[in-house]
DNA sequence: TAGCCGTGGGT
DNA sequence: TACCCAAGGCT
């Protein structure tokens, strides 16, 4: 007879599991939720020099409850989703204000907190405080999906349903923290998306995908989706004082960040930016684009260019400005795309533009 | 509940 | 190239 799912799991985890993560040295409550935030669908390489840079920068909740949510972003700019960040923030300020400082070791009282759902709340009370709760990320999907051979996309209510309840009846009582480590692990090592090293696998004795040989087709995919393009134009405006951004609404794509001004027609951009400053000459057809595929649709940003011959002074009304300079760095988050266009603008080039 | 939210790597 | 999707959550 086989010993327990989690008895294998853990014996190959202390031999080949992941024991050296930033986060895990020193394991605090603190480092452990912002590793789990920035994990979220994101690769743990990726992760690894923004988690250093911030916990740098934003030693302790306090910290990052104190700081200005513009140096936040400037902290999460190139990582994603930067509702994960504005919701850290948040849920920073909150945890000072209604728990007295301390994250909550309560399993519903941390989920009440924005940016931690279900499954970030269980990693966060396993791995901080070894309790035995369940997790049911990207790699523990697809190793369960294989191991029991579960049809259907995750992504389905039903399916996903299915996976958390033979998540929750695999957890041991003991070793919470190295058996939830483990199950990402064995999900990122060995049981991978393409080409999964089954020999390699503890727990392949009783895999039923690979009983009935169909690891390759399990997990099922998601269903193919249509991928529009969008069109809009952006605005270069240059003047001595640098590049002008703006901030963009705290909500949707890139919010909270600073770019481009944008509009949808090119007619509503030039008013918006000669009704501002009547001095601005348009440098003439569109100079640059910046092409960038998003997960649901593809931005085709067309960017026409103006220069103002003197420094302007005042800020319209309403709106939050700044003007760019590559020399001295903001600390305000910049979108990838535009961060890539604004370090080629301040490149000093032949004017053939690539 | 299904669409939205970023970016980069793998195939 | 064009897709998939990765330590998910919010609306």
């Amino acid at each position: 007879m086989n010993s327990s799912f989690a008895s294998r799991l853990l014996a190959w985890f202390d031999r080949h599991g992941r024991h050296e993560l930033p986060w895990q040295h020193p394991r605090t409550a603190y480092r452990v939720w912002v590793s789990e935030i920035m994990l979220q669908q994101t690769r743990v390489e990726t992760v690894i020099p923004y988690f250093t840079a911030f916990v740098d920068r934003f030693p302790d909740l306090s910290a990052l409850a104190d700081a200005p949510i513009d140096e936040v972003l400037h902290f999460w700019s190139g990582l994603g989703y930067y509702a994960r960040a504005r919701n850290l923030h948040r849920a920073a300020r909150i945890v000072i204000e209604c728990h007295r400082g301390q994250l909550p070791q309560d399993p519903a009282a941390l989920e009440a907190l924005p940016g931690i759902g279900r499954s970030t709340a269980a990693a966060i009370l396993a791995q901080a405080y070894d309790r035995p709760m369940a997790i049911l990320d990207g790699n523990v999907r697809r190793v369960l999906a294989r191991h029991r051979a579960v049809d259907g996309w995750p992504g389905q209510a039903r399916v996903a349903s299915a996976l958390w309840s033979i998540a929750e009846s695999l957890v041991p009582e003991s070793r919470a923290a190295d058996y939830t480590q483990a199950m990402m692990d064995l999900g990122a090592l060995v049981c991978t998306r393409s080409r999964p090293a089954c020999s390699r696998c503890p727990v392949a004795g009783d895999c039923r995908a690979r009983l009935q040989g169909r690891v390759a087709e399990l997990p099922a995919p998601r269903p193919g989706r249509a991928m529009p393009t969008r069109t809009r134009w952006a605005a270069l405006v240059r003047s001595p004082a640098g590049i002008l951004l703006e901030r963009r609404a705290p909500s949707g794509i890139w919010g909270g960040l600073y770019s481009l001004p944008e509009a949808d027609e090119r007619e509503q951009l030039v008013d918006r930016i000669t009704a501002r400053w009547a001095e601005a000459r348009e440098q003439g057809a569109a100079s640059a684009r910046i092409a960038h595929a998003f997960s649901h649709y593809r931005l085709d940003l067309r960017i026409l260019e103006f220069r103002l011959p003197t420094v302007p002074w005042g800020i319209m009304e309403g709106q939050s400005t700044i003007w760019y300079n590559p020399a001295s760095s903001n600390a305000v988050g910049l979108p990838a795309p535009i961060a890539r266009f604004l370090r080629d603008q301040g490149t000093p080039h032949d004017g053939t533009n690539g």
